[in-house]
DNA sequence: TAAAAATACTCCATAGGTATTTTAT
DNA sequence: ATAAAATACCTATGGAGTATTTTTA
């Protein structure tokens, strides 16, 4: 028989007073009930733990042998209610983050800084994920938490990490580099270069909308799938095409970026609305913080 | 709040099965119950443990941290509950033995090297005592074991270890010293050196009761406190005196050691009745079993 | 005799059982 | 439709309370 921790508790609080009466009205119970659950104990262990008289109770020899095993079997349990706290507080565990492959190169760093620095015992294991690996790897668990820019599909939750200004980014010596801001509208004659429509269905619709509502239909000349491959062919002079600001950081010669009036891009924190995992909502915070505390944008 | 360590059985049964309906009927009680249980467990911790559907139940993030502190718990509790039983069964403890002086000669070494062969977890601590101190330091808790010779004082339990022959100690060089045997009555006009009436009454009225059944009264020479003193005076000519066998082993040159016949001298284990102390019968058993499997006379 | 623990009983909180409903596949 | 868990309700074990007795210094 193993005795519940209750009794364990009542047999440490009799061995310190070395009395039932004292210990009783310490544990805010009767004598006679303490005195009936020692007596259980004892049964139940096969042991006498205490010599009782009528100055009190002291331990036995074997008793005294079972009091620190009984206090470290509470300890134990102490901690362990203790390490649960840490965790529904989402300051231990495992989360998985994932980073857009195009955000990750200015996000990444500081996130998992502040993470390791504010959260020191979580273990952050971090992945760069095209868009569609991304949205799948947070529906089938294999990534806890994504850090991405909408549009997103409708069942993942997601909460605004920062925004920042859409550029049009242009050849250095375009005629309208120099400009301070820019209207869609104004460049409706360039040659565009554009991420291939099958990379992620529901970017390219946004895309078209604003086109619309800009009133013209782009002239793709060429399409690049990586961000990278876009300022390149831009600063080659192929054509022109639209980022966020933050984009900039990729490629700083060549390129102009001169922002859109009145277009915003945001960065999203995105997760699986059924992930009840503290440590997503803990990391979660700490971008959150991150982001209102630092201008990201200025990585760009 | 922390939980009884029958809720953690619990807990740690629907984990192992990921299913309620068959960690219930492992746990041999109904579904329902165990149900119950758990909620209670998780509204008491303040954290849900399991994500239940329709295809069972499986831990959550903080369910799964929680698990591994719950296995031990109820393992370090397990292991409180097997050092008891050790305990009980006098492996593990402290015993203080006290050896009469006479004794701790040949006694202690045997019945030392067996306990911490038989009993290596068991502290040991040993003294050596006249019977005065032996007998007051039982009585006050100082010592948990005595070996020493009757009589003794009634209050006190006794176990004989072991009977060896008495002898009557003679000069080398005395007539008798080469007789097989001899009876006490044989040595009634011998010059005695005795050990001081004083040293331990009960002997002295031992020593009376044996002279006067032998029909005299001894003619005492000279007193002795030790053994080796007795033997000392012995071998010097002054006297004869009446000795266990296994005090030849302090002085084997110029005494000779008679059996006297019919008369033994007993070596027992002496302890305090209400001595609860697995580990003194633990111990008195080794010093049985060492008794009845060697003759430590031999070592006399 | 006085202080402490044990015993005898009573009560009720709760662990556990039974019947049924809800939920998700 | 089925299999699992949750809910509702009932039962009964046993933890806790009150009154009293026993024990020992």
């Amino acid at each position: 028989m193993t005795p519940e921790l209750r009794q364990l508790r009542y047999f440490v609080a009799v061995a310190d007073e070395t009395s039932f009466t004292r210990a009783a009205a310490g544990l805010h119970i009767a004598q006679q009930s303490l005195s009936q659950q020692i007596t259980v104990l004892e049964r139940g262990l096969g042991a006498r733990l205490f010599d009782r008289d009528a100055r009190g109770a002291r331990l036995t020899a074997v008793g005294r042998l079972f009091l620190p095993e009984a206090r470290a079997v509470l300890a134990r349990a102490d901690e362990a209610v203790a390490t649960l706290g840490r965790a529904v507080r989402g300051e231990i565990g495992d989360v998985r983050l994932v980073f857009l492959a195009t955000t990750a190169n200015y996000l990444l760093p500081p996130v998992v800084r502040a993470a390791r620095e504010q959260l020191p015992d979580l273990a952050v294991t971090t992945a760069e994920a095209s868009i569609a690996e991304l949205v799948a790897g947070l529906r089938e668990g294999r990534f806890d938490l994504a850090f991405t820019r909408p549009p997103l599909v409708g069942d993942l939750v997601s909460r605004t990490l920062l925004t920042e200004e859409v550029c049009a980014v242009l050849p250095a010596e375009h005629p309208l580099a120099g400009r301070a801001s820019l209207q869609l509208a104004d460049l409706a004659g360039e040659p565009w270069v554009l991420t291939p429509r099958g990379s992620w269905e529901p970017w390219h619709r946004s895309y078209d909308a604003d086109f619309t509502a800009a009133g013209f239909t782009p002239r793709v000349v060429q399409r690049a799938t990586t961000v990278q491959g876009l300022l390149g062919l831009v600063a080659a002079g192929v054509g022109i095409t639209r980022l966020a600001r933050s984009s900039h950081s990729l490629r700083r010669s060549g390129v102009a970026f001169v922002p859109l009036d009145g277009e915003v891009a945001r960065t999203e924190l995105v997760w699986l609305p059924g992930n009840d995992n503290p440590a997503v909502r803990a990391i979660a915070d700490v971008a959150a913080g991150l982001a209102a505390a630092t201008d990201l944008t200025q990585a760009g």
